[in-house]
DNA sequence: AGTTCCCTGAGG
DNA sequence: CCTCAGGGAACT
């Protein structure tokens, strides 16, 4: 489950292997992965050179001399830098071969459910999904995160979900934010006067810097692009730990559905909010 | 605003 | 066998 932390260390290892490098090849093994299609996709990518790479929310941006790949890994992507001429694994659905043979980079994603888009230079904005992002969440000043929420009706769990809010937050970042700032996941945003928003922009700006510094959260079988594991997740507070004791105050921290969303949170910590 | 679907593997 | 996990699109 890449969130923005994960991505950006994804992103950090891909571009250091990556860039001023040569395309020299590419195999697409599933060909839903490869957008527009699989031959458009190679025909875009093969023997351009990866200039750098940028993030925006979950995004990969690719740079190449020209043109781009965006890229998403939903839940269960991952790039992994292998040998040349390795066999691809069962779930390997992209394979990049680049010039001089130093390795090949193969994306690998069990659930099948990421994607990567040949996309020209001024492609992006064509892209639904990239024209509805909200600023990245670790980009997002405090005044332009309290304009985005103040007033809404909804409940912050999936406001803070929403991409088009603010880009990068998944399950874990929601939950473990929330928690710092001490608010209750059912609460909706236009109950919060200005000083809880700022403390909850606050709150999220900490968890994602510390979790990027940290390399990310290894739960599942997440992996940056070099293979090693991320330690975010020893410093979780409530995500995953229902049942558990709050790290903070002692109380029994409890799980419920929102938002189709299992979503964990301490009610000594962060009170219910009045009924609707 | 809530539900369903996409997809596979893990766990009951 | 069933249910759950999850990001986001596409419904209702």
């Amino acid at each position: 489950m890449p969130e923005l932390p994960e991505v950006e260390t994804i992103r950090r290892g891909l571009a250091e292997r990556l860039t001023g490098r040569r395309i020299s090849g590419v195999r697409v093994l599933m060909d839903k992965i490869a957008r527009p299609d699989p031959a458009a996709f190679a025909a875009a990518v093969t023997g351009r050179t990866i200039r750098g790479l940028t993030r925006r929310g979950k995004v990969l941006v690719w740079r190449l001399d020209k043109g781009l790949i965006a890229g998403h890994l939903k839940m269960t992507g991952r790039f992994d830098f292998v040998d040349p001429g390795t066999q691809p694994e069962k779930h390997t659905h992209v394979v990049f071969e680049f010039e001089g043979r130093p390795f090949e980079l193969h994306y690998n994603d069990l659930r099948q459910f990421g994607w990567l888009h040949a996309l020209p230079d001024d492609g992006l904005d064509r892209v639904s999904f990239w024209n509805q992002l909200g600023p990245d969440a670790l980009d997002v000043s405090p005044d332009r995160f309290r304009e985005r929420f103040q007033g809404r009706r909804g409940r912050l769990k999936p406001l803070l979900l929403s991409q088009n809010l603010v880009a990068g937050l998944g399950n874990i970042y929601v939950d473990e934010s929330l928690h710092r700032a001490g608010i209750h996941p059912m609460t909706t945003a236009d109950s919060l006067c200005e000083a809880d928003i700022d403390r909850l922009h606050g709150a999220m700006t900490e968890v994602l810097s510390e979790a990027v510094e940290l390399g990310g959260s290894s739960i599942s079988d997440y992996r940056n692009a070099e293979g090693k594991l991320g330690y975010f997740q020893t410093k979780h507070r409530v995500y995953g730990k229902s049942g558990q004791v709050c790290p903070v105050c002692g109380r029994e921290i409890e799980r419920i559905k929102l938002g189709g969303r299992s979503t964990c949170y301490c009610p000594g910590c962060q009170p219910a909010p009045k009924e609707d």
